[in-house]
DNA sequence: ATTATATTTGACACATATTGTCAAGTCAAT
DNA sequence: ATTGACTTGACAATATGTGTCAAATATAAT
C-alpha cells in the first residue's frame, strides 16, 4: 500500500532529480518536499499538480492517492470507518445529482 | 438524505427543548447550535457527543452521519470521488490491519 | 580526514480556517 | 407593544496549515 510520499520519492529518484530541483519547480523550500516525501507534511493540491508535471506522474491518479490518503487517516481509528465510507458514497451521489451544474 | 443538522433539529423539537437549553449543555452559544442545525456550521466531535447525550441520540450513529457529511462535502466536486472512496476503503483496511494495537 | 553535496530537522513567521461570543435583528404569539 | 425563540453578521481568540531559514546530519568523493 503506497503513500503519496513514497510514490513521489521513488519517481523523483528514478529520474535522478534532487529535492532542490523539484522543489524549485513547485516554488517551495526543499524542506517541505522532503517532509512531503516522508509523509510528515501533506501536499497541497497545487503541490500535487506541479509534482505530477515535473515527474510525469498522472495528475488525476496522484490526486486520488492524495485524497484517499487524507480520508483514510482521518477515519482509520474509528471502528465505524467502513460505514462512514458507505454513507459518504451515498451522500456524494446525492450531492452530484442535486448540485448546480457548471 | 438527512443532514446531521436536520437530525438534531427534529429530535430537539420533538423533545420540546429550546436552542438555549441544549446549547447550555454543550457549553456553547445558542447561535452556534442554531447554525449547526441549519448546516451553516459544522459541529465538533465534542459537540456531537454532548448532543447525543442530551437528545438521546445514538452517539455512534450521529458520529457516522457527521463524518460522512464531512467527507462527502470534501470530495463531492471531484469527478473521481468514487475512486477516492474505494481506495480510501482499501487504505483503511490496511491501516487497521497494521496499526499498533491498543 | 576534509570537503562538497544532499537531505533532514526544528524553530519560527505568516496566513487562513475554525470555533466561539456578542449584540442587534427578525418573526410569531399574545 | 412586549415577550420569547431563533437568526444573523461583525468580531475575537485560537488552532491549523503552509512556508522560510539555518543548523544538523548523512552520503559520497578526493
Amino acid at each position: 500500500m503506497d503513500t503519496v510520499g513514497q510514490i513521489i520519492r521513488i519517481k523523483r529518484e528514478s529520474k535522478g532529480l534532487l529535492l532542490r530541483q523539484v522543489a524549485a519547480h513547485l516554488d517551495i523550500d526543499q524542506a517541505i518536499l522532503s517532509k512531503i516525501e516522508r509523509n510528515e507534511r501533506k501536499p497541497t493540491k497545487e503541490n500535487i499538480i506541479k509534482i505530477s508535471e515535473i515527474l510525469n506522474l498522472d495528475k488525476d491518479e496522484l490526486m486520488v492517492q492524495f485524497m484517499s490518503d487524507k480520508i483514510a487517516y482521518e477515519i482509520a481509528d474509528e471502528d465505524c470507518a467502513n460505514r462512514v465510507l458507505k454513507i459518504a458514497e451515498k451522500k456524494v451521489k446525492y450531492l452530484k445529482a442535486h448540485s448546480v451544474k457548471n
